[in-house]
RNA sequence: UCAGUCAAGCGAGUGGUCGCAGUUUGCUUGUGAUGAGCAAAGUGAGGAAAGUCCGAGCAUUCUAAGACAGGGUGCCAGUUAACGGCUGGUGAAGGUGACUUUAAGGAAAGUGCAACAGAAAUAAACCGCCUAAAUUUUUUAGGUAAGGAUGGAAAGGUGGGGUAAGAGCCCACCGGAGUUAUGGCAACAUGACUCGCUCUGUAAACCCCACCCAAUGCAAGGCUAAGUAAGGGCAAUAACGAAGUCUUACGCGCCCUUCAAAAGCGCCGCUUGAGCUUUUUGGCGACAAAAGGCCUAGAUAGAUGACCACAUAAAACAGAACUCGGCUUAUGCAAGGCUGAUAUU
RNA sequence: GCAGAGGUGUCAGAGCGGUCUAAUGUGCACGCUUGGAAAGCGUGUGUGGUCAAAAGCCACCUCGGGUUCAAAUCCCGACCUCUGCG
């Protein structure tokens, strides 16, 4: 199953009407929705970064969402990063993202 | 040893576990069409993938020819699919040198511009010098571009002769123009002879000359549904058609909306290509030719991350998006050659 | 990905080869006016270096080169910002 959110429309929809949790680099957005699956997109803009960084802190989030099992199901999330994030480092960022889910 | 200069080459290895994206094979299952899931095998970013500055392929615009406008290039020869690139030369400039840089055609086709300063800026008498006359403070007329002052630039330069004072007026050297000989494919170089030689700078100002260029970029464009479909508007020797203007030929009615959403990539274009590599041959070289070998990303919210081990394992700039050839910029290493200085032998 | 536009004092914005590089508005400071303010009027005002200070001089129109006697302006290269195209 595809746990990405892909669409235009969706992002648009989940940053109307999504719950916001905050910390000093990033912001999590996330709606209930019908579906048992969850999705989960990511949202990095340019002033993170040049397309290098922007990859690798993408990747890195899919990573640690993957390995902690974080979103739960009937959920829709999206990720935003803010420019900085790319400086930490893998453990930090495993730090930060967990936190922020718990909220 | 220090300082410098040229610069070949390399730029995150190997194995394992989990995870991601294509490909091939097998099994299961679907659509109007493309497909989807699972397993195994093997593959998976760069020297700049970047900037988008040039040049091409490729695609579309019914088609073709010409003129004007517009744009580009600008020493010579070569190289290439092509180029504004590259290679080898020539001239000029910089550096003690190795070496580096170079938009380097034409100002005698024409036009424009040259502020301020200065007497005068493309033609000249403000001061000065000399001669003559008047008057004896100086003024007037003429000669003169050697000196002063201004400027980025002042009428070829330096020295000597000459002269009332001066002046290519005359001479020597340098510079310039023309003719010619030799060498070179050529740019040009060297020499000889002739001419005393008015004619500033700017063409990265307009321009002239020579050569070249249609425009738009894969968000091009095509396929499935979907084509002689339906509706509306304009028009009759018209209008439309290469997208700036015009002419000629030629073609043909032209334009808009809706039916279709899933679908701003559902599928094709999309990776075998001026491809990579080894050897040999030709060439100073860029490069070319022949023979052998190889197949090496193809995504579409856009694929490479995490952990462990190997003796240490750390590291800059940085991520393909139709594809090539260059240029430019960012950046970690670095063999070796050469130059200058110092020291020792 | 492709195509295009711009960068000038604190801010906005003209100037697009030449006198002293910068009009005008805004902001700021001071004065006049007022019982006090606002508005209005007048004057001044960019930054850095040199100097004890003033005046004067020099440099700076995003940055680095070039052409020219002279460049904010013309040419080349970089950096940054913004816009359009399905």
């Amino acid at each position: 199953m595809d746990h990405r959110l892909k669409k235009e429309r969706q992002f648009s929809y989940i940053f109307k009407k999504g719950k916001r949790a905050n910390c000093s680099l990033f912001t999590l957005f996330s709606v209930p929705s019908k579906f048992q699956c969850y999705k989960i997109g990511y949202s990095i803009s340019k002033k993170v970064g040049k397309a290098n960084k922007r990859n690798k802190l993408k990747r890195r989030l899919k990573e640690i969402v993957r390995l902690e099992k974080l979103p739960k199901p009937f959920f829709n999330y999206v990720l935003m990063a803010r420019p900085g994030a790319a400086e930490l480092s893998f453990e930090e960022l495993k730090k930060e993202i967990v936190s922020l889910f718990k909220k």
